[in-house]
RNA sequence: GGCGGCGUAGCCAAGAGGACCAAGGCGACGGUUUGCAAAACCGUUAUUCGCGGGUUCGAAUCCCGCCGCCGCCUCCA
């Protein structure tokens, strides 16, 4: 089996190949930092998190960076209406992104330079481009001629005099052509000193994209394997990070590169932007999102469907996803009945491949395996999380079942058990893939002592009801707790309760 | 106007020429189990993949033309 990913370049599945056998060089486009994220700046990072999981799966050794753009119009004007400083403003939103990241099991990330950070070697690749002949001077500001750039538009495949020019007028009169893009931009008077970077041409600072082409080249080399970041980042954005950079180093700049699809909104796109949109930005923030839904539910509700694909986010949608996470917390929940642990460990389905003696032990162990290759094919296919999650909800069935059919809640034999086991083991290895089910579930907060003693309590008393038939009384408790939000479950290994 | 994406059951979502009279989840409805529930399991819920043509022995999958939704072309993950 080969990974074959979709690349926006050449628009087909290619099979992916390193750059450097073994070694994975990967750039994700990272917030500018000057407010909140919200629940569409989480995509991206998941989805890139998995990749890189996936690819260390499968061996390689995944260096992946996210940029932190921390110099910008935007933010200068928000520092400016919350009248602070920009530096600041920027620390507050970067520290804000990292909590969620941490929330919704982000670890990927290797390094999160900061675009303030690289303002000699912006310098630098600027010179490089005059010295070039690619770009120019005129009053301070550097840009970029695309038409240094002869594959210029090859990512977009959009060429630029096909163009409805843009309704604002930037400044159009300065440049030579209206895709020239601002390498390098004068200071303005009003601006706060600490957005002034001394530079050849004067004070300044960087232009939009070409922090990306600088911070890439340092910490992944002139060209990298995987480029990635929001489908609406590809023009100008990334067109503009390919020029500037092949341009300047004459080599490839990024073999793959993958766009994750947006996340809508009553249908559109969220933005910070959109007036209306606007207006309900509390609740898409991830910050207030995180305080209604734990991170690993977002994480699945992200993961269940193709990253290319566009994600609806809404409330009742994350409902439905929520009662799907919960078939797997009560799995492991089984297995802690079981085995006193929900990830027990002990021999791997592998090893007791070749002992198990029965048909339906056989038989059991062939499904689950064969359930772990569609896993595997699903991710080699694009990383296709959606097929690849139907495979775990599969699992989770097959495991039930036979946790049904040898009655191990009411004795069943000890390799029943560790077979039982070693398929739980088998789900989360490939959970973890995704990010899930790494920690002992959290869904709910642990009650305190007194509530677990109260409980048993009456579940004792239930307990003497129902052994004298007394089901007026053991009904009427368990009622009662479910007006209070606790749900009873009569096992055959006694009886359990839990909240919701 | 140019470029790109999407349209599969009530909802979400895999499948991208034959193993598909289309995975999986949520919901709904039956059944097993249970004192009754809950949970779990089993079954039913798309003879059909936006619409119309075409290519092919064969199409949800390829081609053409429509229709609808969305994104980019201006800051955006």
């Amino acid at each position: 089996m080969s990974l074959k990913v979709f690349n926006t370049l050449t628009q087909k599945k290619e099979i992916f190949e390193p750059v450097t056998p073994g070694k994975v060089g990967m750039y994700v486009c990272g917030p500018t930092v000057y407010k909140p994220s919200h629940i569409g700046h989480a995509v991206g990072p998941v989805i890139f998190d998995t990749i890189k999981r996936y690819l260390q799966y499968k061996d390689y050794q995944v260096t992946w960076v996210v940029n932190i753009t921390d110099v910008e119009d935007k933010l200068i004007a928000e520092a400016k209406a919350q009248g602070c400083g920009v530096k600041d403003l920027a620390e507050r939103i970067t520290v804000n992104y990292l909590e969620a990241m941490k929330e919704l099991n982000v670890t990927g990330i290797d390094h999160l330079p900061k675009a303030s950070e690289y303002i000699d070697g912006i310098i630098r690749m600027c010179e490089r481009l005059i010295e070039k002949n690619a770009a120019y001077v005129v009053n301070g500001d550097v840009y970029f001629d695309i038409t240094a750039d002869a594959d210029y538009g090859k990512l977009s495949h959009r060429k630029a005099e096909d163009q409805q020019s843009g309704t604002r007028d930037l400044a159009g009169e300065e440049k030579r052509n209206p895709n020239d893009f601002a390498l390098w931009k004068a200071a303005k008077p009003e601006e706060p000193d600490e957005v002034k970077f001394d530079s050849p041409w004067g004070p300044g600072r960087p232009g939009w994209h070409i922090e990306c082409s600088v911070m890439s080249c340092a910490l992944l080399g002139e060209t990298f394997d995987i480029h990635g970041g929001g489908m609406d980042l590809i023009f100008p954005h990334h067109e503009n990070e390919i020029a500037q950079s092949e341009t300047c180093h004459d080599k490839t700049f990024a073999k793959y590169w993958l766009h994750n699809g947006l996340t809508r909104f009553n249908t559109k796109k969220i933005s910070k932007s959109d007036a209306e949109m606007a207006k309900r930005m509390n609740e898409l923030v991830l910050g207030n999102l995180l305080k209604k839904y734990p991170g690993e539910l977002l994480r699945f509700f992200i993961l269940s469907t193709q990253y290319r694909r566009p994600i609806e986010f809404s409330d009742e949608e994350l409902a439905a996803k929520s009662k799907g996470l919960d078939a797997f917390y009560r799995l492991f929940e089984r297995m802690e009945r079981l085995a006193g642990d929900p990830y027990a460990g002990g021999p791997t389905l592998d090893e007791l491949h070749a002992t198990a003696d029965t048909d339906p032990e056989k038989a059991f162990v062939r499904e689950v395996l064969d359930l772990r290759v569609r896993f595997l094919e699903d991710m080699d296919d694009d990383f296709n999380t959606g097929g690849a999650t139907g495979t775990l909800f599969e699992m989770v069935t097959a495991i039930n079942r036979f946790m049904d059919t040898q009655n191990l809640e009411s004795g069943g034999d000890d390799r029943a058990k560790q077979l039982a086991a070693a398929a739980v083991q088998t789900l989360r290895d490939l959970a973890r893939i995704l990010g899930l089910f790494e920690y002992r579930p959290r869904r709910e907060e642990t009650p305190d002592r007194l509530a677990h003693e109260l409980m048993d309590i009456m579940i004792r008393v239930r307990a003497e009801a129902r052994k004298s038939k007394q089901y007026a009384l053991s009904d009427m408790i368990r009622d009662q707790l479910a007006a209070a939000g606790v749900t009873l479950e009569d096992r055959p290994d006694g009886t359990i309760w839990r909240r919701g």
